[in-house]
DNA sequence: AGCATACGTTACACATTGTAACGCTACAGT
DNA sequence: ACTGTAGCGTTACAATGTGTAACGTATGCT
């Protein structure tokens, strides 16, 4: 089991857009990111080959183009993420992470309070499945 | 401004044994990983001196004796962690983030609600200084 | 002096990531 | 049918991060 360690930053770029502006092509990608960051498109390719290696996408051939759409949502993979950090700093407890987050001004105490209010008498949060992917993402839906 | 992507293995088990027992020099650190994990002593030194370089740990001099002290406490690493996190992928705003947490059960809603109703209250986290301290986490502690 | 201790230097292997040149295949237009 | 080209894969290479460790150097003890 490959665990996606994170991306890397024209990785992260690639999945910026992908998630921004949904389903593209190679190509199209490319040229969203070209502006900001010239590059060949093979070497797009490559890059949205291996983040499909990595889980992060996943593609679907539309006449002869591939059609790349994220596997996951950013909420997701966010989470996963910390997660992950949350096993390895904070012992699988969040609450002390949650606390810091609080003292470092990430999170603003009120809203946390109106934000955890509103969670804990079910208005934000349905909780439909396991949470781990958006949409089944199953192929043939075109 | 190298900010520290994160660590690795090996780097994490160091920093681990550095966070949860205190200031220590590297001998006393290999001997105690080295029974889950063999390796000599000039790769825990290694290990220690790259750490230092990514300002993890810092170190003073006890007789001949380096003795390595974490330069933050996992919490606080912890949390620069879920900040870029946040950064990259909630665009700074950690509210959906939260709403995932809970999501994924990684957070239990209604000990979020209590927390969060305690932080408001200014019943916990208080900042009391930079928190770059590395007091032992009173967890499992001998 | 000679040895043990503790640290630094240097090096190497392997994985990840960014980058891209080529090369192959299938469809389109003539 | 033939050829151009759009679109994808293969392969490769450099840079960096990480794990690992042999060897070198300094210092204190007996």
């Amino acid at each position: 089991m490959k665990r996606p360690k994170g991306l890397g930053e024209v990785e992260q770029m690639v999945m910026d857009y992908v998630w921004t502006r949904g389903p593209c092509s190679a190509e199209s990608c490319r040229e969203a990111l070209v502006a900001t960051r010239p590059m060949k498109d093979s070497t797009v390719r490559t890059v949205l080959r291996r983040l499909e290696e990595k889980g992060f996408v996943s593609h679907e051939i539309e006449g002869r183009t591939f059609i790349y759409r994220a596997a996951e949502n950013r909420q997701n993979v966010a989470v996963r993420a910390v997660k992950n950090i949350i096993d390895r700093f904070c012992g699988g407890s969040a609450e002390e992470l949650v606390v810091g987050l609080v003292n470092s001004d990430v999170i603003d105490r009120r809203q946390l309070e109106r934000l955890a209010r509103k969670i804990a008498q079910g208005k934000i949060g349905e909780k439909s499945g396991s949470a781990a992917h958006s949409r089944p993402t199953k192929k043939g839906d075109s």
